[in-house]
DNA sequence: TTGTTGTGAAACCAAAAGGTTTCATATACA
DNA sequence: TGTATATGAAACCTTTTGGTTTCACAACAA
């Protein structure tokens, strides 16, 4: 289906389903019980969330517990981010912000992902 | 419709548009020109981000100038920072993992490409 | 005036999205 | 064993999305 993150966070469901699951691991059925709509429906969402990387699955026994990998939205914070400094009205809090980016960026040049804010890894 | 800005961005061609307009305003049929598509979809897209605030036109004879208003991106940004943690922290696991890492054995630089044997539990 | 340009809107279309009900199946448990 | 539970999948439906072609019209330029 190739699904990215900004598509899966537009629906305002699945945008609560990461939430429910930021901070423990549910099986489908308890995710399904906070919402109004059917299970095969709240089924579909994590389909999606899982399709996309913002959830992983866990089978134990006959239950499937739902873990949020949130660390997947930095494909949005990253684009989001770069237009921060549109409303960053004072400039000090930009520059502070880029300079703790910057120190972020020197601190990990040697390996793995790549800083850019225009990247688009892991 | 009462969109938000979630939707309006979920679409890469509307994020490019608001790309494009991000340092220059443009009228409609210059948006339009950078597109494969047709000048009634690349309206139809405007009209979309237009009706979130994340486009305003300003009409000049018989031209509409198109302005992006990426400061309404705050709302998308308030929502994914919120869990930033999620991979910041991961991020500094990996950066001391790879530092000590480092110390004993440099080759083992490039073949990292994934943080997620790091993964904390939640 | 006449023709060209920039734009909005209408009618239409195919595919995707989001939902439902129903059924199948594997696991747990009395 | 037999029954309840947790889940996945299929078939189906309606609305939305993203696109098209066509037409209307105001503003500009010759």
């Amino acid at each position: 289906m190739k699904r990215d993150s900004f598509q899966a966070i537009a629906d305002p469901t699945r945008r609560e389903i990461l939430n429910m699951l930021a901070y423990k691991s549910l099986n489908v059925n308890a995710v399904a019980e906070n919402f109004e709509v059917s299970r095969t429906a709240v089924y579909k969402h994590l389909k999606i969330l899982t399709e996309c990387g913002l959830v992983v699955v866990k089978q134990q026994g006959r239950e499937r517990f739902c873990e949020a990998r949130l660390e997947k939205l930095n494909e949005v914070s990253d684009w989001v981010e770069q237009y921060r400094k549109f409303w960053t009205d004072k400039f000090d809090s930009l520059e502070k912000y880029l300079i703790e980016l910057q120190s972020k960026n020197t601190q990990s040049e040697n390996n793995i992902t790549n800083p850019s804010p225009l990247s688009h890894d892991i």
